[in-house]
DNA sequence: CATGGATTTTGACCTATATCAAACGCATTT
DNA sequence: AAATGCGTTTGATATAGGTCAAAATCCATG
C-alpha cells in the first residue's frame, strides 16, 4: 500500500459529475438547516448539482489555488493541512461526510491550505458566488452559512486549547472521543471504528510526534481503555477516556 | 496595580452610548470594505450607532452569555480566552482597534469565549440580526462579513501551526512580528510599542509558561534582537526575527 | 511617598516528549 | 515465496521547556 499524497496532481477521477439532489441526499441534515422547507431545498438543488469522486491521495484543492467553491463531503474522509515555507506541515483537521470544507479561502479568494482525500471519496461542489446569491434570498440559508463558519471558528478555538495546554494523553483521548462522537452522529458505532489517518498525521494534528502517538495508544491499550489493531480501534472505557480529558494533572489509570 | 479580571461583572462603564457614525470613523478602512459607497456607509450608520466604553479588566462578553452583537473595537485592546472546566484557560487572541470580535457566538447563539479589555477601550456594537438583514440588501457587505469570518479561520490555522510545530523562540518571534505588523497597519510604529498583556497571557496564547516567555525575551535582548523594558518593547532586528520564524532547527544567533 | 500585591526575572532541578535507531508487520509486487 | 516498502512499535537517550522557589521590580492606592 503506497500512500501517493505528494505526487498526485489530477483533480479528480475522470468519472463525470453525477446528479444527486440535496432533496434526496441522506446527509441533508448535516449540510442543511433543519428547518429548510421543501421549496428551499429545491432552490438549493439548482446550484449544488456538481458531484465528484476523488481517490485516496487526491487533492481536493491546494494551498495557493483559486477559490471557486465550498465542498460538502458526501462519502469518504479528508484531511486539511497548512504548510510552512520550510516544509513543516500541520494537519488542521480531519473531515467526514456532511462536513463542509474550503471556508478558509473566502478571505482572500485563494486557498490557504490543502485538502487531501484519505480514502476514496465523493464530494459535492457548491459554487460560492451562487451560494452567496441564494443566501441573499433565503435568510435561513444565510444564517446557516454563518453558523457553519462560526462553528469552524469554535472548533479551532478548541484545538488551540488542546495544543496550548493539554498533555499527550489528554490530547489523544480528546481526539478519539471527538471521532467517536462524530461517527455516532452519523449513525456509525461510537466505540469501534477505523482510523483513516496514519500515526504521523494524528501526531501532526495533535502537535506530537508519531512515536508519542504510538506509545500513548499502547499505553491506553495496556490499561484497557482501548483496543488497537493498527488502524482499527475500539474504545473500551469511554467514561475513563472522558475523565482523562480535562484533568489538569491527569487521572490515575 | 491589581488586575481585576476575575471579579468584575458590570457590563460597561456607565457613560451613555455616544454617537459616532461609521462615515466619520477613522477606522473605517479596517471594519468596512474598501469599495463601500457613501450611500452604503450611510445605511450602515443606522445600525452601528451604539458605542460603549469599557475599563481595563471589564468583560465585553463572557463564555455562556447570549449572543446579540458583534463588536468592533474603536480604541483599546482586548484578549479573548476559552476556559476548560478544570480552570485551565487558553488565550485565543489579542484584538486591537478595527478588529471585530464575537464571531464564535454565531454558531450556537451563545458566546464560547470571554472577551476582556486589557486597557480602557471603546467598542462599537453591531447587532447581528440587523447586520444580517442589511447584508441581504448589500452584497458588498455580505461578502465583507464572509471575508471577516474566513480571515478568522485562517488566523486560527496559523496559530495551530505555531502551537503544533514551532519552538518557543519561533513562537515568540512570530508573536512579536505579528503585533508589529498590525501596529504598522494602524499607523503606529512597527518597531516600538507597549505590550498590553502580561507574560502569563502571552504564554497562554503561545502555549508556553510565563517563565519561558520571560527567559526568551531576555535571550532575545542579550542577542540584540529586541530591547525590552517590562511592557515596552523595541524590535531592533526585524530581519533576524523574521529568519527565526520558520527555521526548522532555528537560526544561529 | 510608603505599602503591598502583582508581575517579572533568574536560578536549580525535573520531566514529558523528542530524537535516534532497530526490529517488526502487513500489503503489494515480482 | 521472496522481496520491497511503508507504517508501526519499542527501546535508549537527549533536551526543551516545565516546575518550584526566591529575589527584584513595578505601580496603584491610601
Amino acid at each position: 500500500m503506497q500512500y501517493p499524497y505528494k505526487n498526485k496532481v489530477q483533480k479528480a477521477v475522470s468519472n463525470a459529475s453525477t446528479q444527486i439532489a440535496c432533496s434526496s441526499c441522506n446527509l441533508r441534515e448535516f449540510c442543511l438547516p433543519a428547518d429548510f422547507t421543501a421549496d428551499e431545498v429545491r432552490q438549493l438543488d439548482q446550484l449544488t448539482s456538481i458531484k465528484r469522486a476523488y481517490r485516496r491521495g487526491d487533492y481536493l484543492y491546494r494551498s495557493g489555488s483559486k477559490f471557486e467553491s465550498l465542498y460538502a463531503i458526501r462519502t469518504g474522509f479528508f484531511k486539511t493541512q497548512v504548510l510552512h515555507e520550510d516544509g513543516r506541515e500541520q494537519v488542521t483537521g480531519f473531515q467526514m461526510p456532511g462536513e463542509i470544507i474550503g471556508l478558509d479561502a473566502i478571505s482572500t479568494d485563494i486557498h490557504s491550505c490543502d485538502a487531501v482525500a484519505l480514502e476514496d471519496s465523493e464530494i459535492c461542489e457548491l459554487p460560492f458566488d451562487k451560494l452567496e446569491e441564494l443566501s441573499r434570498q433565503l435568510p435561513t440559508l444565510q444564517r446557516h452559512l454563518h453558523k457553519i463558519m462560526s462553528r469552524e471558528i469554535v472548533r479551532d478555538q478548541g484545538i488551540m486549547l488542546l495544543l496550548g495546554s493539554m498533555r499527550a494523553e489528554e490530547r489523544l483521548a480528546a481526539f478519539l472521543l471527538n471521532l467517536s462522537q462524530r461517527f455516532a452522529a452519523r449513525g456509525y458505532s461510537s466505540t469501534a471504528f477505523r482510523l483513516r489517518m496514519t500515526r504521523q498525521e494524528i501526531g501532526s494534528y495533535l502537535g506530537l510526534k508519531l512515536e508519542t502517538i504510538s506509545r500513548t495508544l499502547s499505553y491506553f491499550q495496556e490499561n484497557k481503555l482501548i483496543e488497537v489493531n493498527n488502524k482499527s480501534i475500539e474504545l473500551l472505557d469511554l467514561p475513563h477516556l472522558r475523565r482523562l480529558v480535562g484533568q489538569e494533572r491527569g487521572v490515575p489509570l
